[in-house]
DNA sequence: GCATGATTGATTATCACTGACCTAAAAAAT
DNA sequence: ATTTTTTAGGTCAGTGATAATCAATCATGC
């Protein structure tokens, strides 16, 4: 009752780190009978902590020799990075989507804390001037602040270089 | 009576002094029980004590072994710094100023060069924003980055020297 | 008085977990 | 080859526990 999807979480992440391929594969079964839980509990876990925002994908198979995998996505060249963001951001994210992902970029170590920190003030910024300076709705700031994000995580991951980018007016 | 988010805020400063972590879990519930309040208390406490602007980072679950934890993303800076900051900047800035201060600070190593293209991809924003969707003068534009720019260096509380920094009008 | 900040509590949203029911794939039976 | 059985995983709505939000109210200083 107290961390049983915590738990199941750290047994994930230590197999996968012990694995030398990127994946692991499991029963469901076993390993609800390993947590003494119902098996629809590690869909759960699965969905809530392993999903491709966080840097993971799943892959299953029901039937006999059915099986459950988990990859560990690693994105190589910018352009997948870049495309990766566009993809889990999609062109709105509430705010509290957004500080999830921020939170799970950094235990990534994609970011560091005080980037997050600055991003975090940046989408703040966004969402407050248009809340109380134009009323605008909910959707439209959700949609601001995907563009903002969008914008500043790709900066980081393509990597520009600011000394040539300072150029417009 | 007027006390209490005083009370509340050093009682959170004081736990994360002791802390030998950047940050302290809390449950929402109980300290709202400690201090004999409502649990939204909290939340204005955490809302205008604790925000990324101020060097704080929040993170939280709801829901069955729920909690709120509070990370110290910047190292302890005097006070004085962040009366430093308002004085460089003052209420408003051109974003060429902006831009000069910000190549000042790198180069002094007080911001990475991530946390400088940050910065100024949400400078950029702000005002693009305020100058195509509603054609603010540029006077209120450089009000507006000023705004930004402050919070985001005060997030970071950096330290800057006035006598080698002091360039705005 | 008015503006700002502090406090409250009713309402809403999210989270962990369960279990009944559903679907897909392989294996066995025919 | 087709059907049936078995074996696996998937889905979803419900429950209780917790936090977030928001508008109303109260307090304080100007």
């Amino acid at each position: 009752m107290q961390n049983l999807t915590q738990n199941i979480e750290e047994y994930i992440l230590a197999r996968l780190e012990q694995e030398h391929e990127n994946f692991i594969s499991l029963r469901r079964k076993e390993l609800a009978e390993l947590f003494d839980c119902v098996p629809s509990q590690i869909n759960y876990v699965l969905r809530s902590r392993f999903r491709p925002e966080q840097g993971y994908l799943i892959e299953s198979r029901r039937g006999g020799n059915g099986y459950i995998r988990i990859f560990r996505v690693t994105c190589d060249s910018p352009e997948d990075k870049s495309g990766h963001i566009d993809d889990i951001i999609g062109d709105k994210i509430s705010g509290h989507e957004a500080r999830r992902l921020l939170e799970a970029l950094q235990d990534r170590e994609l970011i560091t804390p005080r980037e997050r920190l600055l991003i975090e003030i940046a989408l703040r910024q966004a969402d407050e001037t248009l809340r109380y300076d134009y009323e605008f709705s909910q959707n439209k700031r959700n949609r601001t602040q995907a563009k903002v994000l969008k914008r500043m995580l790709k900066g980081l991951m393509i990597g520009i270089d600011p000394e040539t980018e300072g150029e417009e007016e």
